[in-house]
DNA sequence: CAAAACAGTGGGTTCGCACCCACTATAGGG
DNA sequence: CCCTATAGTGGGTGCGAACCCACTGTTTTG
């Protein structure tokens, strides 16, 4: 009855091992609906981030998001050309870009978090919804404690 | 007192992609440790999976590690130099080698297993004991439920 | 015993991610 | 003003993961 493709258990063992292994399939699943339109994480996370907090100049924005700010830029591009980011020069600083979501980026972004959160729900399935909120915390901690570097 | 590498909120409310991201660092540094060596994270789980679950042939070692049989044929010819496994033809099917476990791979494995959960501490340290094994149940979870494709 | 199937392997390709450099346009300090 | 620093950008690089094909040797099947 030995399944030829169970897991060793010293791994399953190793916390960790199940994160990294979990989390890439979440990632893998998150990234594929994404590439159906030809998005990377990272426009999803950019728009995030510009409706969240506020408008952002392309380094803030490079800057939080973890991105190369020659990477933002070409990510920005792709953005604006959906019409989802207006790219405006800041006259009080003529080398700087503010990036600002449009009306448009907001409803996808809308479109996108929805389609992550069904995603979620069919990734979660083996958990009821407690034991979801348990994960969910304890990730929040551990992403706290790691995110600092 | 806003910090400019904060994660947008929008992004924090999804377990998804904090499953996503703490994964993706807990990968890194097993990898990383790894690498000092010359290793990646399928070498270790070749010997663990050779050690928890006996020999296996190229194949089969493949299928559960979820590797291409191609690229596996590489990662033996790596833990075959080192002298971590034996490489044997399988006298019944002369087309089949049989990959076993030495003394010095299990040897290797088990300083690997140590690296790791040194590692593992580190990366869990937001979480007391209790916490870990919250999680680590609720991860097996998932692992199941995902796994099957 | 010929034909088809299969194990392993060598030599690729593609893709995403993370960098990095050179260059421009602009700002700001002395 | 000149000099240095900074924002953005175009065009790269290197790496690892994942995949794929052609080929050899071996087994199985009709």
């Amino acid at each position: 009855m030995a399944d030829p493709t169970e897991t060793p258990p010293s791994l399953r063992e190793l916390t960790t091992y199940l994160l990294s292994r979990t989390g890439k399939d979440a990632r893998t699943r998150l990234a594929e609906s994404l590439a159906a339109d030809g998005l990377r994480l990272y426009h999803h996370a950019a728009l995030a981030a510009l409706a969240d907090l506020g408008p952002h100049t392309q380094r803030e924005l490079a800057a939080r998001l973890r991105l190369d700010p020659s990477d933002l830029a070409k990510a920005a591009d792709l953005l604006a050309a959906r019409g989802w980011i207006d790219r405006t020069r800041d006259p009080a600083d003529r080398r700087r870009l503010t990036l600002t979501l449009t009306a448009a980026g907001r409803t996808r972004l809308a479109g996108l978090q929805a389609e992550a959160r069904a995603l979620q729900d069919a990734f979660l399935a083996p958990l009821d919804p407690a034991e979801r909120a348990v994960l969910h915390g304890l990730l929040l901690r551990l992403h706290a404690g790691a995110a600092p570097q």
